[in-house]
DNA sequence: ATGGCTTTCTACGAAAGA
């Protein structure tokens, strides 16, 4: 079974590059995020003509989460608990059943930017993450394969960086940041790209400007985190570089798992 | 980076992204 996590920068502007990426990569559940649009105006009926069930948590402009999958969406959860006030569109899951009557959890995440830092955009990026940790915590009491992935915004290791100087005292490199994201694994959750290598030079984003791309200049980002019971049965990790390199391609990549469940 | 792209909106510049 194959699970894919991609930013698509607005999934208005990426059909063509969507339709193009699950022809060839034939993901079996595909998590999205910034969608940019309400519920209403996402494109369902061209996405579930290349085969896919679609649950989307969108919102006006900005965020929206979306999750496709061949096999229905079962227990599906809109938005983090934790904080009735909070609006945005960044959280959604749901349980796919397969063949061998498994069941298998997933998250797609759209965690806080939190730039400027200071601000209350990180006070709320850092409060966001103690939520999904506390939710993740009692999704892992559940014992049962689980992936949650998207875009976290977190840069987890200098050598996630190709230039790490560069992003000191930015949001997504913060100490506070990344302690975040190490509490939340530390829960015992694996991250798949990096169970699979350690090397440096991966990427999950480059930015528009100044020719990041060209000169590789990116940043890893972009998060499958597993469950005991997923990593167990963990296969490879892939980062979808080439997909950066099409015509008006999102900033972001496609990341995608291979785990041995039917 | 005084942000060089890209996307969105009761748009014609500003805000947000990372």
């Amino acid at each position: 079974m194959r699970i894919a996590t991609w930013n698509v920068n607005s999934i208005k502007q990426r059909l063509e590059h969507l339709a193009t990426f699950v022809r060839s990569a034939e993901p079996d559940v595909l998590c999205l995020q910034e969608l940019k649009c309400m519920d209403e105006a996402f494109p369902r009926a061209e996405v579930e003509g290349l085969g896919y069930n679609v649950v989307t948590h969108g919102q006006k402009a900005y965020n929206g989460v979306a999750i496709l999958s061949k096999k229905p969406l079962e227990e599906i959860r809109r938005g983090l608990p934790g904080d009735e006030t909070d609006e945005q569109a960044r959280y959604l899951e749901g349980v796919v059943s397969t063949d061998d009557g498994r069941v298998l959890r997933v998250a797609s995440i759209y965690l806080p930017n939190g730039n400027p830092i200071g601000t209350p955009k990180f006070d709320y990026k850092l409060s966001w993450f103690d939520r999904l940790t506390r939710h993740a915590e009692g999704l892992l009491t559940l014992e049962e394969p689980l992936v949650l992935c998207g875009d976290y915004n977190v840069i987890p290791e200098p050598k996630d960086a190709a230039n790490p100087d560069g992003w000191t005292g930015d949001a997504l490199f913060q100490p506070e940041s990344r302690a975040k994201l190490r509490t939340l694994t530390s829960l015992g959750l694996t991250d798949a790209v990096r169970a699979c290598s350690d090397g440096e030079g991966l990427y999950t984003f480059w930015d528009y400007q100044a020719g990041a791309f060209q000169r590789n200049n990116g940043i890893r980002i972009d998060h499958l985190l597993l469950s005991p019971q997923a990593a167990d049965r963990l296969r490879t990790a892939s980062i979808r570089k080439e997909v950066r390199g099409w015509d008006k391609p999102s900033d972001h990549v496609p990341v995608m798992v291979d785990l041995d469940i039917d």
